[in-house]
DNA sequence: GGGAACAAAAAGTCAGACTTATATGTCACA
DNA sequence: TGTGACATATAAGTCTGACTTTTTGTTCCC
């Protein structure tokens, strides 16, 4: 949501990163400066700069005599916010979408335990705050009010886990969350049994049952991977 | 050892950079290109290319009539891969490691179950031969080349469990190995039981059994906590 | 055919002038 | 005293043109 076309250099990154990472240019495809400068109708040295930023995303791979090419994707820095971005509004979203879940399969479970353990009564109160919000919001079509507890509850699990890695993946999870209810057909409410574990998992982390959280994450993350493969087999 | 000075605002990155990481500029601190140009000896242009990296790092913002203010720590790409190397060269290395190795507890076990599914039979006669210069390796202080294979093992595992964001972290895992190895105190030969968890390791992705690959790396990690743990209690 | 010298091409660097947004201070007016 | 509009100074943002450097590919000679 945030539009992030600070600047020219970044309007010229919001249409070449999504084609590259549309694979509009193919691996080792070759890029030059003056040619892009004058397509997007900025100077050189503002070109310049977004070559710069492509290049720190490991994009592309700026040599003289030779050009900007475009690297392969293995190379990406897919944990690039940006990037994601990007990607999730490409073509390969579905396949992104699960990559990210499956991210979340083995981050969240871990963090939820950590939580447990170190969760300060505040967050305790917040996770609870949400999870009664979630209930709030299961019936009767309210998906929008729901995702944002989702996300807020999630963040909070993710944060709360003292980990700064995991605390830092709660953008992703909002993408991943936010993705779900937009883009992909998301007709129904949310699934009871989803609700019930999120009150749950509150419950576990308030009274300190790392184990107990552990495995209730486990069961939600779970839920959100079959739930994709119903949506998207 | 990729020595990134690529070209002038490659050579100011790397030691901006990690001055930033290192937190010698509090959030909140106010730069200026101009001033910084100056300092560095490089010319306005070369200036902003850096700040621009910086900025698609989250590490800086940069806003009119105000300058380049540095953000809060919490802000930080921390899975930007030059940031991770610059935090890993600086002073809270040990609270970084510790982070990156709860984050390899949570990843790799979900990445070697998918492995034990989806490896080809090249992936599993590489991961033996690791295995193997594991062993080989093992005993009479030959840590450097014990370190090669260790890297090796772990980055075939995250690339065979087929998920991209996974296989992402094979140059995280090599770091913290690598740094396990020559920072940090490690006089004696590693952990007998560690090296033996490696080798099972293999057969069970061999094996396709899924369950005891997760399982098997479960134990790997919690061991490198455990040790982190008495070496930096 | 192989190696050295050469030429061209594209990124890299620099300096200077100009534009634009915006934080902040000023002042009149309520 | 507070509040609004307005002016001003400041630092980033942009553009241009000239120059440098590295690297690739070709050519020419042995």
């Amino acid at each position: 949501m945030t539009t992030r076309g600070r600047g020219l250099h970044g309007h010229v990154l919001e249409t070449l990163g999504p084609a590259i990472t549309a694979g509009d240019y193919p691996p080792g495809s070759v890029l030059r400066t003056d040619e892009l400068a004058q397509r997007f109708e900025v100077s050189r040295s503002v070109m310049r700069e977004a070559v710069r930023v492509l290049e720190s995303m490991y994009l592309v791979e700026s040599r003289r005599r030779v050009g900007v090419t475009v690297r392969p994707k293995s190379e990406w820095n897919v944990y690039d916010p940006q990037v994601i971005r990007w990607r999730l509004a490409g073509a390969d979203r579905p396949h992104q979408l699960r990559s990210l879940t499956v991210l979340r399969s083995a981050i969240e479970p871990v963090a939820a335990g950590l939580a447990a353990r170190h969760a300060t009564a505040e967050q305790c109160a917040e996770l609870t705050e949400c999870a009664l919000g979630m209930v709030a919001t299961s019936r009767g079509h309210q998906l929008e009010g729901y995702l944002v507890h989702d996300v807020a509850f999630h963040r909070v699990i993710l944060k709360a886990s003292g980990n700064e890695m995991f605390a830092r993946l709660g953008d992703v999870v909002a993408e991943v969350l936010s993705g779900r209810t937009h883009h992909d057909v998301m007709f129904e409410d949310p699934d009871p049994a989803a609700v019930t574990l999120h009150v749950q998992l509150a419950e576990a982390v308030r009274e300190g049952d790392s184990r107990r959280a552990e495995e209730l994450t486990r069961e939600i993350t779970a839920g959100a991977l079959q739930e994709l493969d119903v949506l998207a087999p």
